[in-house]
RNA sequence: GGCCCUAUCGUCUAACGGUCUAGGACGCAGCCCUCUCAAGGCUGAAAUACGGGUUCGAUUCCCGUUAGGGCUACCA
């Protein structure tokens, strides 16, 4: 019984893209399974995509996420460097062995040339393949233009009409005729490999025992296949996970909404409700259960449950999930995210204390998906309300009200530190004392106090906000409405 | 174009040849609860792409068609 050993290899490219963190979620949740070890391996072989801080960008939206690796470029590990800019050495040795063994060889060709000759493979009706005109060079040629120094790439020599056979987890076997196989460069001219060469690398180097990544890698597969044969090393076990989808069923892109984890946490998505939805999509438990802590999944997932179509991303069952792991945290835990959206709020230079907010918390959590709903649904706990719903107004505050209103004011005014039942006896005794039905006081009261027609009991309404605030938002209804 | 992958309600999915009047969830509609709004409960509309096989029996297995998608870079 082999260990388990896999990796989540994003490069870094500014931001985490959903489609990566399922990738990711699934890699941990495999490990963490299977008392593996989870490797976070950064791919930077591309210079012309470097971007500045993408690397700590990413690092902070995985710890964000909650997601946990034993191995990877800022905790180190056994099998470091974990970031492939740190590793070029080691894939020109990998490549230079290929180059001495005749399974891979110099080309010549500028980036212009190839496109010509794509072009005019494209006009003619073929697939467009490197057309191996770099082979017909003879060794002296191939030295001499090294001499000079003329710019050259690596590439793989593919073996003619074979068959590459290998057995995808979730996909079964599959097939590929070598035929169909380009030469793949393995080293690009500037002396950095491709994405192939230096994950199969990579892979054996840090033993990586289950390669599992987005489907749009399988057709590149045969070629690592290759590569691993080439070597002689024995391959890691593959499983390709189908691809998430725009709600048009193409691959999930920017353009079409938000793709990256940042836009999600911006949002005021919870890294459990992300997480949790994300797990969704291309697997389930095999029951009907479908909120699960990261633990949970932990302890349920396996890769024989992982579907082989594409999900769409449906932003509209996340929010759902949003509202439901909110239900399930504490109201301490939401205060602080309570604070913080305050503080980015038009009510940042007020203050309140703990308790109150606290108290906000409660009466709000059954009435929102995200924090930050409790800022927009009901800003009267922050602010008195500056206008009153028209609607509402209409169906609520009738000529009598106000009178009503002033005796329910009166009543509340003599009370000393009441309780929230107190109020609810102080509104029940005035109606019967006026005459009149208890909604006929609660919902001017609610408007009176909100402005608008929905929200908490208003009996917690009142508690919440407390007698000084109630008289004084009353009266100034009374005053405006009447 | 070539190669590869995929195909159950609008969406995420269950069903691993018979228990299918095809189950659940999101969303949608209605009802109940109720001081409002939520939450909760109940109910409803909503799917096996099509055509051939195999089989006593196909959502399930095979083939084809169609549709969708991915790949086809000195990007990953």
């Amino acid at each position: 019984m082999s260990t388990v050993r896999v990796r989540f290899a994003p490069s870094p490219t500014g931001y985490l893209h959903v489609g990566g963190l399922r990738t990711a979620l699934y890699n941990y949740l495999f490990a963490r399974k299977n008392a593996g070890t989870f490797i976070l391996r950064i791919e930077d072989t591309d210079q012309t995509r470097y971007v500045p801080d993408a690397e700590q960008k990413l690092l902070d939206i995985i710890r964000w996420s909650g997601l946990t690796y034993d191995e990877g470029p800022d905790v180190g590990g056994p099998k470091g460097p974990y970031r492939q800019s740190d590793r070029i050495e080691i894939y020109r040795m990998y490549a230079q062995k290929l180059l001495d063994e005749g399974k891979a060889y110099y080309a010549f060709e500028t980036p212009e040339e190839l496109e010509a000759m794509r072009a005019e493979q494209e006009r003619r009706g073929l697939s467009t393949k490197y057309d191996r005109r770099a082979l017909k060079l003879r060794t002296d040629e191939v030295r001499a233009k090294l001499e000079a120094g003329v710019p050259h790439v690596i590439r793989l020599k593919v073996p003619d009409n074979v068959t590459i056979t290998f057995t995808d987890i979730v996909r079964g076997t599959v097939e590929f005729s070598s035929d169909q196989l380009d030469d793949q460069v393995l080293i690009k001219s500037d002396g950095f490999p491709t994405y192939h060469l230096a994950n199969v690398v990579d892979d054996h180097l840090m033993e990586i025992s289950h390669v599992i990544r987005g489907e749009e890698w399988l057709p590149s597969t045969p070629k690592h296949v290759l590569l691993y044969e080439y070597f002689g090393w024995t391959m890691p076990q593959f499983a390709h996970l189908p691809l998430l989808l725009n709600p048009d069923k193409s691959k999930l892109s920017k353009r079409q909404g938000d793709v990256a984890v940042e836009d999600y946490k911006e949002k005021g998505y919870l890294p459990e409700a992300l997480i949790n939805f994300v797990a969704l999509l291309g697997w389930n438990p095999g029951d009907e259960r479908e909120l699960f802590t990261l633990q949970e999944l932990v302890q349920e997932f396996s890769l024989a449950r992982v579907g082989k179509s594409g999900a769409v991303f449906n932003v509209e069952k996340l929010n759902w999930m949003n509202a439901e792991h909110l239900r399930r945290k504490a109201s301490s835990e939401i205060l602080p995210m309570l604070k913080e959206e305050l503080a980015r709020s038009r009510f940042s230079d007020r203050a309140f204390a703990d308790e109150y907010l606290l108290m906000v918390i409660d009466a709000m959590r059954e009435r929102i998906s995200f924090v930050r709903d409790i800022l927009a649904k009901s800003p009267y706990f922050f602010e008195a309300p500056s206008s009153y719903d028209a609607d509402v107004v209409k169906k609520r505050w009738k000529k009598e009200t106000a009178a009503h209103l002033t005796v329910l004011r009166d009543a509340f005014m003599k009370l000393n530190h009441p309780t929230r039942e107190q109020y609810e006896a102080v509104l029940h005794a005035t109606a019967q004392q006026l005459g009149i039905g208890n909604g006929q006081l609660i919902h001017p009261l609610r408007l009176a106090l909100s402005g608008v027609g929905a929200g908490p009991g208003v009996f917690d309404l009142v508690a919440i906000l407390g007698k000084e605030e109630t008289i004084r938002r009353l009266t100034t209804a009374i005053t405006k409405l009447s």
